[in-house]
DNA sequence: ATGCGGACCTGTTAGC
DNA sequence: TGCTAACAGGTCCGCA
């Protein structure tokens, strides 16, 4: 479910109720999702005030007075705000409940969500301290996707999708930004020219922009942390367009897997 | 070092 | 209509 652009979507929604609340207590009432919610989580932010929300990657980075605790959405997670005390559905797994009167709910049906205690300097933390740059920054560009792609023989739609390349680029808008830079999929990231790599960092940075725009895709179930959906599902060029017309040359978009992941891409417009 | 496949878990949809 | 299989937006880890 959610990519980049669906987390900053998700950022964006929680960060106001978030930013200068103080937890009245946390609620944990399924502990076992990715991995076991450490208790250190609790005890550290019961009675903390939280001083905002940032993002690295998917991570969204819950910050406190007293360090700040690392939640990641997994495959089906969303956070919503919810009025504290509100009854609890089947897949909510925990809540900060905060003394506002609102309370952060985290669901996940498929519990590959996560909620880690980051300490003082949560970039340090084994699960973020070796990420690539993050793809709307500076220091992600052409020069570094031809740098690390040098001998690589994996397929390039592969390559986009490794945290350590790329910061959160996930199944859409790799296959998103490679129609856009007319690459195909799975060429291999070796043989790829470097002002072909600009034309595809450009591309990245611009679907993500486009699609933070839109309040994200919602393909089945993403909703922002009021409930709604995003938009730019409309404004898809081939992902789940399979058998549809290429928005640029009307020949027919395929499907293929590469690396166990669905990829969508126009075999005329990319090579 | 690289790259692949398995693992985690549940819900929805396509197909027979 | 009902059952079963395939598939889903993530990504870590262990193995070859």
């Amino acid at each position: 479910m959610p990519e980049l652009p669906e987390v900053e979507t998700t950022r964006r929604g929680i960060e106001p109720t978030v930013a200068g609340a103080r937890v009245e207590h946390v609620v944990v009432r399924e502990r076992r999702l990715r991995w076991a919610i450490p208790r250190e989580v609790e005890r550290k932010l019961t009675g903390a005030t939280m001083l905002g929300v940032r993002r690295r990657a998917k991570y969204l980075l819950l910050e406190s007075e007293r360090g700040t605790a690392i939640a990641h959405l997994g495959m089906s997670g969303s956070f919503t705000v919810v009025a504290a005390g509100s009854k609890p559905g089947a897949h909510d797994h925990y809540d900060l409940v905060f003394d506002s009167g609102k309370a952060l709910r985290f669901t996940d049906p498929r519990k590959f969500g996560s909620l880690l205690w980051g300490g003082r300097d949560p970039l340090r933390h084994k699960l973020l301290a070796e990420l690539g740059p993050e793809p709307l920054s500076a220091e992600f560009n052409g020069a570094w996707l031809k740098e690390r792609s040098l001998g690589r023989r994996i397929a390039v739609k592969s390559y986009l999708m490794m945290p350590a390349v790329v910061a959160g680029l996930g199944n859409i808008y790799a296959s998103e930004a490679l129609y856009r830079a007319r690459i195909h999929p799975r060429r291999a990231a070796g043989r790829i020219a470097l002002r072909r790599y600009e034309v595809l960092a450009e591309a990245i940075r611009g679907v993500l922009g486009d699609a933070i725009k839109a309040g994200g895709t919602t393909l089945r179930d993403f909703a922002d942390a009021r409930g709604r959906p995003g938009y730019f599902a409309q404004q898809l060029d081939v992902y789940d367009r399979e058998g549809l017309d290429c928005r640029s040359c009307n020949a027919e978009i395929r499907r293929r897997v590469i690396g166990q992941r669905s990829s969508y891409y126009c075999v005329n417009c990319q090579r």
